[in-house]
DNA sequence: TGGTTCAGTCTGATGACCAGACAATAATCG
DNA sequence: CGATTATTGTCTGGTCATCAGACTGAACCA
């Protein structure tokens, strides 16, 4: 977290984890990474965040063995540990959150859909048709509504379309 | 969530959630609320924090209708809205995934119960016992194993008993 | 009245983040 | 093969958040 001490005297699990998830932007580069983002260009392009930051989000990450840095035809590649995907709940319940609680202006009306049954989870990231309670992999995102303004980089653009969580976006 | 510019562009609801929560802080004074602790000394002295810093988060938060300012006896006493309350999904998912994930020292081995079941939460916050997903007025948290170096504030001191989420703290 | 607690405000120092320039390596094309 | 472009970073100077700790003012207590 950064900031001179992180929570060091905070012996408490939630402190330990918002030590690493708690930096700015880092929630957001897990955000993409499910979305199936997974090089540094897209991420930058789509966040909006400075190459210094990304560079050091993304090492903090790696060493957390949070996301795994693969090289893929020369160029990095970066994907999701098995640490990495099981944040998953964590950033569901916050946006869920958002959806109901956040500022006003900005709602994505963007929804997660059970992978099969097509119905859309709840607030505990159940799937209301069948009863489980799906991985990130058994879930797929639909946009919300599109408005003006909207983000023209790739990844945003691809997005624009149904999706199953963890698959390579763009292409 | 500060620093120049907010997540302005980010048309997502994790990012709206993050412009509110995701300051530095700002989780774990939650995370105080829900312990039940209402005082601005009791947090300053249980976070560690500036001040300044305290000051300024639970005005965010007051404006932003998370938690409420109530004057109680001449002294002001922090209170969580519903809206407030409705994090604890998020807050639970974390420090769950912090129990597993998070940086291996300073585990705290604290856990959280169903009041009347007595049966601990899984990890989507759901009672084994009985099935039910409680709100956190219905949820006792028991405190790990005792340490060297344990906090001695007050709140510190009261929540090494189980503690019912909600109900004042300490005294 | 004078001391104590409490809830903030204020100050100077430190360091994280920003935009944008620069560098190094890898793919692409004539 | 050599030149161009794409991609992944590093570096820099300025801005702003956070830090520790001193200070203020109001309420409560003896």
């Amino acid at each position: 977290m950064a900031l001179g001490i992180g929570y060091a005297d905070q012996t408490c699990n939630l402190a330990r984890a918002l030590e690493v998830l708690g930096e700015r932007w880092t929630m957001l580069i897990l955000r993409d990474c499910f979305y199936g983002v997974r090089r540094f260009s897209d991420l930058l392009a789509h966040l909006d965040i400075s190459r210094a930051v990304l560079t050091e989000r993304l090492n903090t990450l790696v060493e957390a063995g949070i996301v795994e840095r693969r090289a893929e035809g020369g160029h990095p590649v970066y994907l999701l540990t098995e640490a990495g995907t099981a944040t998953w709940p964590s950033l569901y319940a916050l946006a869920r959150w958002g959806e109901r609680f956040g500022p006003p202006e900005r709602r994505s009306g963007r929804t997660f859909r059970h992978w099969g049954c097509d119905a859309e989870l709840d607030d505990h990231g159940r799937c209301p048709e069948c009863g489980a309670t799906p991985g990130p992999a058994d879930v797929v995102t639909h946009p919300g509504p599109a408005r003006a303004g909207d983000r023209t980089d790739p990844v945003s653009v691809a997005l624009r379309s149904p999706h199953r969580l963890l698959t390579s976006v763009p292409a």
